[in-house]
DNA sequence: AGAAACATTCAACAGTCGTTGAAATCTAGT
DNA sequence: ACTAGATTTCAACGACTGTTGAATGTTTCT
């Protein structure tokens, strides 16, 4: 069957797309952008206006398509789970797969998409309004849901190990390659399956530690793991040698 | 006392250390950096040579002087322990320690460098390179440390559970605020301290678990903990609805 | 067919980009 | 004081930047 014609616009959204993950905002030029994509010039600023606006065009176009699959999972899982049965392992799996998955399987369009977050997410500039806009409001859900496993846990410590999450997830989805060197060979950036098969029980264990920990402080269980952290861990103020300033 | 004068070089590197950070590579201009530090535009010419080399420069400066710091605390511990003393713990903090210190105490040029990391470590384009070439040799060792008080772990396991904690960690470098928004106020990006305070048990509890998941694999231990993430895990590999290509 | 809306092309704008060569100034060694 | 070398200034280069207005082509609806 005939592919249906890719309009220059999306032409235009797809070319931005891989550029603007490979090397950043300020590291393509429009013109770049219109060439990859086969058009005129001037049709970027014709369908989007301003340069941030195609940027952020971008952004969006696949941010609503995500939030509804992780929200529809996360819901899946409840109902499946019913009364006590959903885990933390179930509400990190509804909240990484989707993604994961999609930069699998979803073709090269989603793997820059991906890419491109990695990059913005860890941007002071962009970092906090962009992520914020498109998905904090899916990630309040989360944040209800973790709540309702992890009963009496800390509000900071939730909050914490869900940024540590996004952390390990968004490097994820970077592909840099670099584990590739690291391990030798052994491990390999593009696979995502041995990422997702191992992130999603890592973190919850992060998730529980943390709980279990704030439990403990007020001298319910597991003390003993508590008092081990604290002699262990030595706080951040101490002194250093000298280095440039 | 008469501070020492700083020299146009370096008020060059501290300039590009700063806008590099705020706005990457392609986003700062020469004239930027040269016009911050107070200098002539050649001056970066004459000193660097080209840009791709003055960016190179600010990120090899304090690149020595941690992976210094780092190593010293791991030979701290290490001797501190003594036979079978060292935890996971101990070097996931001698490993995250000195930088956090640094990040927090050390001045805003330090602060720079490591928002500056935190954007190159999540870069398709410096990512690996760059990354590899300052800082894989230090990581090496932390490797082996944690192959020591992990044995039997599989190196696969390992090696992601590193690529966890990087993540988590470099995202906390980047202090882009959105923790801040997400948890109305409960979490601070710029609070360090409650951030190593978490950071260390999470990713510990991390490691524990995949590499007791590997004992597992062998059928030795926590079986039941393997076989209830087998089956709550819904592999990579599952179709979804139809979106953007 | 004709009109209205949409889409595309071309040329050009005022700036900014990284980089350089030549001249001027400063510093250290004798 | 003289010189050699390092450092700084100034002016300029060709190329590239985002954006626009006017003209041209195409589709859609009555």
């Amino acid at each position: 069957m005939p592919r249906p014609p890719r309009t220059a616009r999306d032409r235009i959204l797809d070319a931005a797309e891989r550029l603007f993950a490979r090397r950043g905002f300020y590291g393509v030029s429009i013109r770049d952008i219109t060439a990859a994509a086969g058009v005129d010039v001037a049709l970027a600023s014709y369908h989007f206006g301003r340069k941030q606006e195609l940027f952020a065009a971008v952004l969006e176009r696949r941010a609503a398509v995500l939030n509804e699959l992780r929200l529809q999972r996360l819901e899946d899982c409840r109902k499946r789970g019913g009364s006590r049965g959903v885990s933390v392992e179930d509400i990190i799996d509804a909240f990484t797969h989707p993604l994961l998955e999609r930069s699998a399987r979803g073709g090269p369009g989603w793997k820059s998409y991906f890419a491109l977050i990695a990059q913005i997410n860890n941007s002071a500039e962009f970092g906090a309004s962009m992520m914020t806009r498109h998905f904090d409001a899916l990630v309040q859900h989360f944040m209800q849901a973790l709540r309702e496993v992890l009963p009496g846990c800390d509000e900071r410590d939730l909050y914490w190990s869900y940024h540590f999450l996004t952390g390990a997830l968004t490097l994820t989805f970077a592909e840099t390659g670099r584990i590739d060197n690291l391990s030798g060979g052994v491990c390999r950036s593009n696979d995502l399956e041995s990422v997702h098969e191992r992130l999603v029980p890592f973190i919850a264990a992060g998730f529980r530690e943390l709980c279990a920990g704030v439990a403990a402080r007020a001298g319910k269980v597991r003390k003993h793991r508590l008092e081990k952290r604290v002699e262990r861990v030595t706080p951040l103020r101490r002194r250093v040698a000298a280095a440039p300033r």
